[in-house]
DNA sequence: GCCCTTGTCTATCATCCTATAGATGGAATT
DNA sequence: AATTCCATCTATAGGATGATAGACAAGGGC
């Protein structure tokens, strides 16, 4: 069996099983944290052996990077490339909103311990992540700042605390989105988006960006 | 000495001690987690040993309902005396975003613990807890509700998901406030009030509430 | 001076938890 | 059929951690 063959059918093996462990470890960190989380608890899940998990796995800390870097996956990528495109400030605005929510779907625990237990990540891939967050947060004030030269966004809010406070927004949706009352999440990006952009306040003349009624079958 | 007496030297001789214990609590708490942080950590923030500790509480678990009781101290209350007055839904909303900042002022640690680490206290406290704090969700709604209902605020949101994306907003501020660049926090009150009505949209006709520019002097 | 209270200390236990080492059985490969 | 590889197992080392028990020093009231 030549290197490369042996390398192929490690590649088909191995992911198959190993997401399946990772899973588990992103469940059981999303619910216990990192720190409240045994090994056991992860082994229980999958009705395997505390020690077998370090077949896969070299130590605690390492699944939690495992699940943090797949929680923070594509965000900054995804934001970058709307940024980068030729809608409007306001039609970007909706496309990062949008972006932002939609790896809960298919991904929620690994979202919710790279949110919430990535502080506990050691110093290295923390502040590897901490960039990376930094970055996503920049490209986001930077549509901010350009609807706002554009003259499309107001001018006097501080573009830095109007990201932050859009970021906090669709931050905290990871907290509740999958509870009962279960909400579409595509209604929440239009929510979310309509009350960011056009304000609460009834006392508009132009109100804001009218409304999608509905939208295309699927842009998910 | 009486027993009232006695009542009377515990609460005022203790209280200082313990005060400063359950401080110390909260700050690694804050900084680590609750599971993350060992008794031993609050022991070197005092300079005493680890076992004087359970002089003040009696056990780790205890220490976080004291901590996280503290934490969460007077939120439902304050927004229940806003709601009930008689300023207009708007003029309330801007005190509703007040009152949930404000705490971070003085005890910050406190707050930051009683967000991120209360799914950690034993069941009981943990369902009184969550209880008061779906009440104070309620309270929020309702404000919103009424300005629907006035013809104050647009009608065409769920006031539901308005309510969780506004709290989505201030608790988020949690995570930056006291973080360089320093913000003021009236500005921040401030920002996010201007937004949150006003939306992000120039395109209006009478402008949402007028800002601020000067606020009295003292008003927190 | 005596005694009680208060706050802290020392010493220690028992438990829990991560991680390692090496064995085992079955599937795949030769 | 023999060998190798893979995934899991058993057993256990080794360390950290929460918590208890009891000693002790300082200070105030009597």
């Amino acid at each position: 069996m030549s290197v490369v063959e042996l390398s192929i059918s490690r590649r088909r093996a191995k992911p198959r099983r190993t997401q399946e462990i990772i899973e588990a470890a992103a469940r059981v960190f999303a619910e216990r944290g990192f720190h409240g989380a045994t090994t056991q608890d992860i082994a229980d899940v999958l009705g395997i052996r505390q020690a077998s998990l370090y077949y896969y796995f070299s130590s605690k800390e390492d699944a939690l990077e495992l699940v943090c870097a797949r929680g923070a996956e594509g965000f900054l990528e995804a934001a970058a490339v709307i940024a980068a495109g030729s809608q409007s400030p306001t039609e970007k605005l909706r496309g990062l909103i949008h972006a932002h929510l939609a790896p809960l779907l298919d991904r929620p625990d690994f979202v919710r311990v790279f949110l919430n237990e990535r502080r506990h990540l050691p110093t290295a891939s923390r502040r590897r992540i901490a960039q990376t967050m930094r970055a996503y947060e920049k490209v986001i004030e930077e549509v901010i700042k350009a609807g706002m030269q554009s003259g499309e966004f107001r001018a006097d809010l501080d573009p830095r605390l109007v990201a932050y406070g859009m970021l906090g927004m669709v931050k905290s949706v990871v907290g509740w989105f999958d509870k009962p009352p279960r909400v579409k999440l595509e209604r929440i990006v239009d929510e979310f988006f309509c009350l960011l952009v056009g304000g609460l306040s009834a006392s508009k003349g132009g109100r804001g960006p009218t409304r999608r009624r509905r939208r295309s079958p699927i842009d998910l």
